[in-house]
DNA sequence: AAACATACCAACCGCCGCCTT
DNA sequence: TAAGGCGGCGGTTGGTATGTT
């Protein structure tokens, strides 16, 4: 069909987002929603191609994302729809609320298929086939899961015992959404970044906590400032399923919290 | 302390399927 | 029916952090 390329690259921005180009994009998608992802970042203002804005609301930005490590229960089900789908992560993705394709996707690669590959090495009739990979369909990996040894709580233990130490890393890290890697400059302006946690008081904490931080703590006492952007909570909540969000967020939350004895004090949300 | 290797993950790229005209 | 536009998906890459020598 050949079809212009998605961002013709005249002047558009690629590579890591500011917080900044994040704040731009997240209000500008409460107050509007996200009808045409091609038109909206001309209409909100970003120098970004929609496919890019989208990339990153879907992955990142979306107030219902789980943040944090994986669950050995969330690899497990990763581990088992794989063996039933193949590489449809956003099959699999759509059975763990809260969890991006692409952040499956990655932990696919990182840690469950070594930790398969390692597991099944000694005589791997299994997944020895590395190869399982792109080409698989259903019916592949249905046929996949009859060639399976029957996986009983053992094998599952072994499975995660087995690369323990990583699954522990990924905890730390993974709690910060906007990671180190990003040289990604500081928030311009406190109000818009103070404006931002009053708006979406389900946003991950620890990353507006970095917006913070950056500033300094004079912010969070700003926050009054937040009242200089007009973004009623009404918005917000019609433009998103919001009472599943709260649901999972809270519970989210709250093991976040209860897991965490070091985190300190959040900003209190009035 | 420096150099190198490895792990991790956000973001890009290109293709595909659906929908509209 | 074909062409074109768009959203979505999966593979891959590149930059940074972390670990090892």
């Amino acid at each position: 069909m050949g079809r212009a390329p998605c961002c013709e690259k005249m002047g558009l921005k690629k590579g890591p987002w500011t917080k900044e180009e994040d704040v731009i994009l997240m209000n500008y998608i409460n107050q509007n929603g996200h009808g045409n992802w091609r038109a909206l970042p001309k209409l909100a203002g970003l120098l970004r191609c929609g496919k890019s804005c989208r990339l990153r609301w879907m992955n990142y930005l979306r107030p219902d994302i789980k943040r944090g490590s994986f669950s050995k229960e969330e690899e497990h089900t990763i581990i088992q729809l794989h063996e039933e789908l193949g590489n449809r992560w956003s099959v699999i993705a759509a059975r763990l609320p809260g969890r991006t394709d692409n952040e499956i996707k990655n932990v696919w690669h990182t840690h469950l298929k070594k930790r398969l590959n390692k597991k099944s090495e000694p005589n791997s009739p299994m997944h020895s086939s590395s190869k399982m990979s792109s080409s698989t369909t259903v019916t592949a990996g249905a046929s996949a899961v009859s060639n399976l040894p029957e996986m009983d709580e053992s094998f599952w233990s072994e499975v995660f015992s087995a690369d323990n130490s990583s699954f522990d890393q990924t905890t730390d890290k993974k709690s910060e959404p906007n990671s180190p890697q990003h040289s990604s400059s500081e928030m311009s302006s406190s109000t818009v970044a103070a404006a931002a946690l009053t708006q979406l008081p389900e946003m991950d904490v620890s990353f507006w906590s970095e917006v913070f931080s950056a500033e300094d703590s004079s912010v969070t006492s700003d926050i009054s400032a937040a009242n200089s952007v007009q973004i009623p909570l009404n918005v917000i909540e019609t433009s998103f399923a919001f009472d599943s969000i709260k649901e999972d967020g809270m519970d989210f939350w709250y093991d976040l919290f209860t897991r965490s004895g070091e985190l300190i004090e959040l900003p209190e949300f009035e």
